[in-house]
DNA sequence: CCTTGTCCTGGAGCCGACTCCAGGATATAT
DNA sequence: ATATATCCTGGAGTCGGCTCCAGGACAAGG
């Protein structure tokens, strides 16, 4: 009951050069060959690649990756040390998101931005008068509009923390 | 009323040779130099720069965020052009979010894996007896877990689309 | 037997986004 | 006047994460 490459390639998603490619960086040590050379993959051995897939999307390089994958090798004296780990990753993750949300935030600031300029035919209406410049605090005006509309201001919040307003 | 290249470095927070390397690529046009050749930034320069810092944290390349800033240039004949590039890329940010969230949820599940097997003091509460694979259906019985601590089950939602589960 | 398909290795190439010079001009502080 | 800081350009180097060969082995169908 195992799968070669292809299959595996199929079943992630992913090339079969990135599989090998992992292999080469020692990220699955876990992947045995049979007689003539051949990967053969168990279905635990996918289970575990999906652990590391996952890691990858959560913006985890490859080198730390080997790390986690170097000390399950070492069994049970090291679940700690993995759960540290995944700990961290996962807090990691949690900051990426809320980044993530602030960029959301800002640009739909934006796209109302240039939602009203395209409505108005130009965006002269964000500017001071007689100016190239913008309104400086446009992000007010914003702001409410979106309390007229009744829609949550996760802008403001935003705002403060990240001073990414023009002053 | 002008920044140097050092005082816009600290304002955004990236480094000179990062926003040089930004002008090269063809991004930062608006930038005026003066008569000795150095760069003056003004605050509407420093503005724009941040949208541009706000694109590139949502994943948007710097040749796409060429593209945009190729529109401004062009007047209010592109507004909509604009707009319909945030749009998109808002998006792609959107899906990018959510994509994050699952790979949370995959990772808080692996967190109790490991939380339980520190616990247990072994890795093998989690293994089909005398083997040394992972049972089949954990999933579930993280679920359960999830149900019985009065949590959210956004894992469930999360292994139907992904097909992260192990079969 | 021959073609087609899948696999192997080692190593080169590529891409984006920086990052770091070398060599030179100007500015500011003492 | 000298030292230190900041700026400039052009171009080379780096790094991570693939991606793509070349050259060769084996397997299965017609």
């Amino acid at each position: 009951m195992s799968y070669s490459i292809g299959q595996v390639s199929k079943k992630l998603g992913i090339t079969v050069d990135t599989i090998r490619y992992y292999d080469k960086s020692g990220i699955l040590p876990f992947v045995k060959k049979n007689e003539i050379g051949r990967r053969e993959f168990t279905d635990n051995d996918v289970h575990l690649m999906r652990t590391i897939i996952c890691l990858k999307n959560a913006g985890v390089s490859v080198a730390d990756i080997s790390k986690f994958i170097d000390y399950r090798l070492q069994g049970d004296s090291t679940l700690n040390e993995r759960y540290q780990l995944l700990e961290e990753h996962r807090k990691d993750l949690q900051q990426q998101i809320t980044d993530l949300q602030d960029t959301m935030s800002y640009l739909k600031f934006k796209e109302w931005y240039y939602q009203t300029a395209v409505e108005a035919g130009t965006e002269e209406i964000h500017f001071v008068p007689n100016t190239n410049e913008v309104i400086p605090d446009l992000a007010d005006e914003y702001s409410n509009h979106l309390k007229e509309t009744g829609q949550v201001d996760e802008f403001q919040r935003f705002s403060n923390v990240k001073d990414y307003r023009n002053r």
